[in-house]
DNA sequence: ACCGGAATAGACAGACTTGTCTATTTGTTC
DNA sequence: GAACAAATAGACAAGTCTGTCTATTCCGGT
């Protein structure tokens, strides 16, 4: 283990751009001397090209972060303890980068377009899972099934929300507020 | 009236395609095109050339927004409606649209890095310019003041949030979560 | 009419981009 | 060891991008 075959480099490489630097912005002469990887290995693996990898990267990233979700859900001794660990992960994670490492795939969603189609359905599935995780992980605690499905939209959405303009804005309140608002959301519910 | 002199027609066209396709993927080709000017003209009016007429789009952009916040919440009955109508704006534009209208200026602050500082700054002014904005409004209508300034901030992440989120996904679903969501938050305290 | 600066027009260079293509190397099986 | 496919290496083409540059046109003041 630990030892990394040629595709896991590619999408290492990638997931990490993708969350810096965005599709569009991430060229694929960058990930190749990233990654140590040759033009000729990068089209045999991924025959779809840039696009295929990047959504590649994508789905590997939001496994990443689905796998963190029903973790925290599980380990934790409750709710408001989870998601405040989640958005604390993300502050972390943001504020440690200089304000670099937001969402990992924020900006290819608003990027991706017509003309990217697997990476457009990709995020899709991404975001749709995360929101299910979030949702099994309140109801796994015992809140009622419609107040989790809500309450897991709205949390996905603030989250979301405060990383585009901890960002932009590079201050970490946007999350420490979010946190704060959530924390009380589920604590009336749970 | 309603002539448009050089540089408002290439500011509104880099305007559309900011919101829609981002700082990165828009092209001083496709803008010139798009607003009939010849190079010559952009490099003229804007020496700073890409990144300066971005940077005043976004501005732009930023002000209409902002005095669109201000206008809803002086001539509507109260704060409640205030929010509703500028959260069904942005549904509207979204759904409009394709889903490819969603806030201006997303996309290109996730992507302003640091070689692109008059953007990164101009975006920033933009956000804190609309969060005054909606600080003022709810102060303007009554509300204690710490109270406004924690809503505001709220409101504009759970707003960016869902944008981003409606657009990813295609779905109107989260705006309208988050309207209800303001709507009760603002209710509770106004 | 004419002069002079403001504004426009469009060619051009240099530096990228992605995907294709032909070797060459590696490794497994007989 | 030989043969064969899997995998890698890197050159290359065709296209795009931004910024610079030199004309050329427009337009107000005299």
């Amino acid at each position: 283990m630990g030892t990394l075959n040629t595709p896991d480099l590619l999408i290492d490489a990638m997931s990490a751009c993708l969350q810096e630097h965005g599709y569009r912005s991430t060229s694929t002469t960058q990930i190749l001397a990233k990654a140590n990887v040759s033009r000729g290995s990068l089209y045999f693996h991924f025959p779809g090209g840039k696009e295929a990898l990047a959504a590649a990267a994508v789905q590997a990233s939001g496994k990443r972060i689905s796998d963190w979700i029903a973790a925290e859900f599980v380990s934790g001794p409750d709710s408001v303890a989870a998601i405040s660990r989640l958005v604390d992960g993300f502050t972390a994670a943001l504020g440690g980068s200089q304000f670099t490492k937001g969402c990992p795939v924020a900006l290819s969603a608003l990027e991706a377009g017509e003309q990217e189609p697997a990476l457009q359905a990709a995020i899709r599935a991404v975001y749709e899972d995360w929101q299910r995780a979030i949702g099994d992980g309140l109801t796994g605690r015992g809140m009622e099934f419609g107040d989790a499905q809500r309450l897991a939209h709205l949390a996905l959405i603030q989250i979301e929300g405060a990383l585009l303009l901890a960002r932009a804005t590079k201050s970490l309140t946007p999350l420490q507020l979010t946190k704060m608002s959530l924390v009380e959301a589920i604590g009336e519910r749970s």
